[in-house]
DNA sequence: CTGAAAGCGCTTACAG
DNA sequence: CTGAAAGCGCTTACAG
C-alpha cells in the first residue's frame, strides 16, 4: 500500500537565516499519475472519477481502483481553475454573534457538520461592517461558490447589499421581510402560539411576552404567535403585559423587575437568553418559577440545560436547518430548483420551568414535534 | 470608474428543466487584462502586484493603480496552482467544543478576527473522530497552508496524528506535554497562584480548588499555580480541598455540595463555567458569595457578565493569541522561525464574588494585567 | 466509449 | 529591470 504526501520543506533552521527558502514539494500523486498506471488518458481518468458518463463501467472500477491504491487527492486549486468550482461554501455572521448568543455558536456547528457531510469546504468569515465588500471579494477571488448567511442581527440593508453581490446565497434563520431570497428558518409564529396555549392550559391567565429585539421579523413573528394564541385561549392582549427585548440576557433581567409590577403568572420570552435573564430577575424578586410565575423560552440552546429549573422552550432543528441550509445552496450552485422559503418546525419540549403542581394534565415530560 | 463583475449565470428557471446548465463566465479582470493596459508584460505586472523586487518604481506605481481602477481581484486558484500557497489557514476544533463552552467561540472569532486582518482566508473544520484523515486530506487537496488546532478536548494522541501530518501548525491552548509542537497559550500557573494570594489577602483561609479535567496540562498547571501560591501564603495544602472537575459547569454543580462539607471560606474553579455551576451549587446550599464563600473562575468568557455576584477571573486574552497564532502561523508557512512556546498572562479582573465586605485593602474594581 | 488538445489565471526561473 | 515561456493539475468541448 503506497502512501504519497505531499512534503514540505520546512527549513525553520535554529539560525534563522534561511527565510524566504519556502518551497513546497509537491511530490504528490497526481492524475496523470492514476491515468498512466490505469492506461488510460487522463480525460478518461478524470470523468472515470468524477461520476461523468462516457466511460466503460470496467475502466471506472479500474481507474478508481489504482486512485484508491494510490492515495489520489485531487488538487482542488486544480480543479476550481479548470472548472470554476471552489467545492468551498462560505459561512457569514456578525463578527460578535458568535460570543455573545450560544445560538450563534449552535448555528455554527450544524453548518459545518452539514458541510462535512457533503464534502464541501466552510470558509467561515465573521463579517465586521461593510459585508459585500467581503463576500464580493470571497466570490470574485474564486474562493467560494456560494454562501450561508446568518443574519441574525442583521438589517435588511445588510442583506440587500449581500445579494447584489450577485452569488448563490442562503439566509439562515432569515430575517428579511424580501420574498426573493433564498431562506431557511424555524417556524415562529405557530410554535410561539403552541406555547402559550400550553400555558393557558396549565393555569396562566396573565400570560406576558418579552419581545425580541425591535424591528426584526423573527421578533415581530413570535409576537404574532403570541397575540393569536391569546385570542384563540380567550384571553384579552394587554399592552403592559408586552414589553421590548432585545434577545440578550442582560436586557431582559433589566427590564423584567417593571414587567413583574402588572403582576403576570406566566412569561413567554424571545428566546432562552431572554428566559434567563428573566428567571435571574424573578429570582431576586423573591418569586418562585414556576409556581408564581411560569417561564418559556425559544431556541434550545445549551444554556438551558443549566438552568434550574429547567427550561421550557421551543428547540430550534439546528442540524436540520444546517443540513437544509447546505444541501439547498449545493443545489442553487448547480443551477437546480430551490424552494424561497424553508420553514422548519422546532420541537416543544415541555420542562420544569412551565409545569404547575397540580396545573396541567400534560404529562411531565413530553416532546412534542 | 469601471467595475468588472464574475457573473454568475442562475439558471433558476420555475421549469426545473435546466438543471446542469451551470457556467461560470468568468468575465473577470485579469493579470492579462491589468498587464496589457498597464503596458508590461504579464510578468512584471505579477510582480509588481505582489511586492517583489525588480520592478522600476514608476513601472509599479502605474500597475498598481491600473490595477486598482480595473478592480482586479487575482484569481485565489490560480495563484495558488502556480505557487503552491493557498492563503487560507484552517481552523480545527473538536466538533461540540463550539457549543459546550463558551471559550470555544470567543476562541473562533479571535482566530477568524486575525485572519482576516491578515488577509487570510479561515477554512473552519469541526473535527469528529478522526483528526489526521480531515487535516491531512485538506492539505494534500491543497486548500490550505497551515493549521491552527484548538486542542482543547484533545488527548495527546489527537496532537500526534496532526503532526503527523506534517504541515505548519500551531496548537492554541497548547495543552500537550510534547515540546516539540508550536503552541500559542495563556500562562496558567502563575495567573491562578495570583488569584489565590488575592483570596488569601481578603482573608480566605481554607481555599479550595475544583480541578479542570483529569490528564489536561492546563489543569495542571492551574493545580500546580494554587499549590505554590498556598505555600506562598503559608497556607497547609489540604487534599480534602481539591477535588476533580471537568471545565464543565454541570460537573461543578454536581461535586461542589460535597465539597462544602469540608468548609471551605473559598473556591478557585478551574474555568468560569466550573464556578457558575458552583455557585449554584453554593446558593442552593444557602451560602452566599462572597460573604461566606468567595469565588473565581479563569477565562473571562462572556458567560461570566451576566452572573451576579459578577465573577472574579483570569480573563484570557483571546484576541492577542489569536493574533498570535494567526501571525506565528503565517511565519511558519514562510519558512521563519518561531518561538516554540509563547505564553500570553491573562488580565486578573476582581469582581464582586470574591472580594468581601472589610476583606481587602484591594480597591473594589482593579485590573491587573 | 475514448484520447489529443486547449485552456483555466497565475507565478517563476531563465535569458536578456 | 523586463519579457517570453513553461508549467501548476485539472476539466471539457471536440473529434474520432
Amino acid at each position: 500500500m503506497l502512501t504519497w504526501k505531499r512534503f514540505r520543506t520546512q527549513e525553520c533552521d535554529r539560525n534563522g537565516d534561511d527565510r524566504g527558502t519556502h518551497q513546497v514539494e509537491t511530490s504528490t500523486v497526481t492524475l496523470d499519475d492514476v491515468a498512466r498506471v490505469s492506461g488510460v488518458s487522463r480525460a478518461a481518468a478524470s470523468r472515470a472519477l468524477n461520476g461523468r458518463e462516457g466511460v466503460r463501467d470496467d475502466v471506472r472500477e479500474r481507474v478508481r481502483h489504482v486512485a484508491d491504491s494510490l492515495g489520489y487527492r485531487p488538487n482542488r486549486a486544480a480543479r476550481n481553475l479548470a472548472s470554476g468550482r471552489t467545492s468551498v461554501i462560505g459561512l457569514i455572521m456578525p463578527s460578535d454573534e458568535l460570543r455573545v448568543d450560544p445560538y450563534g455558536a449552535s448555528l455554527v456547528q450544524a453548518v459545518a457538520d452539514a458541510a462535512d457531510r457533503h464534502d464541501e469546504g466552510l470558509m467561515l468569515h465573521l463579517a465586521k461592517t461593510e459585508p459585500r465588500r467581503a463576500v464580493g471579494d470571497m466570490m470574485r477571488d474564486g474562493l467560494i461558490d456560494g454562501v450561508i448567511v446568518s443574519a441574525i442581527a442583521l438589517g435588511s440593508r445588510w442583506v440587500d447589499e449581500l445579494l447584489d453581490a450577485n452569488m448563490p446565497t442562503i439566509l439562515i434563520g432569515g430575517h428579511t421581510e424580501r420574498f426573493d431570497v433564498h431562506t431557511v428558518e424555524v417556524e415562529n409564529a405557530t410554535s410561539t402560539g403552541t406555547l402559550v396555549e400550553h400555558l393557558h392550559q396549565e393555569g396562566c391567565r396573565r400570560i406576558a411576552h418579552i419581545r425580541g429585539r425591535h424591528g426584526r421579523v423573527d421578533a415581530d413573528q413570535r409576537e404574532a404567535g403570541y397575540r393569536a394564541a391569546l385570542d384563540r385561549c380567550g384571553l384579552r392582549f394587554d399592552p403592559d403585559l408586552v414589553v421590548d427585548g432585545d434577545f440578550s440576557r442582560h436586557t431582559a433581567r433589566r427590564i423584567t423587575p417593571d414587567l413583574l409590577e402588572h403582576r403576570p403568572d406566566a412569561i413567554v420570552a424571545a428566546n432562552d437568553e431572554t428566559a434567563i435573564g428573566a428567571l435571574k430577575a424573578i429570582e431576586a424578586a423573591g418569586l418562585r418559577v414556576p409556581d408564581d410565575i411560569a417561564l418559556v423560552g425559544f431556541d434550545g440552546t445549551a444554556a438551558i440545560d443549566v438552568v434550574d429549573p429547567t427550561l421550557t422552550t421551543a428547540r430550534q432543528p439546528f442540524d436540520r436547518m444546517g443540513e437544509l441550509a447546505v444541501s439547498s445552496l449545493i443545489r442553487l450552485i448547480a443551477g437546480d430548483d430551490v424552494p424561497l422559503q424553508q420553514v422548519v418546525p422546532p420541537a416543544i419540549e415541555l420542562a420544569a420551568s412551565s409545569q404547575r403542581t397540580g396545573g396541567a394534565d400534560t404529562p411531565p415530560h413530553v416532546k412534542t414535534e
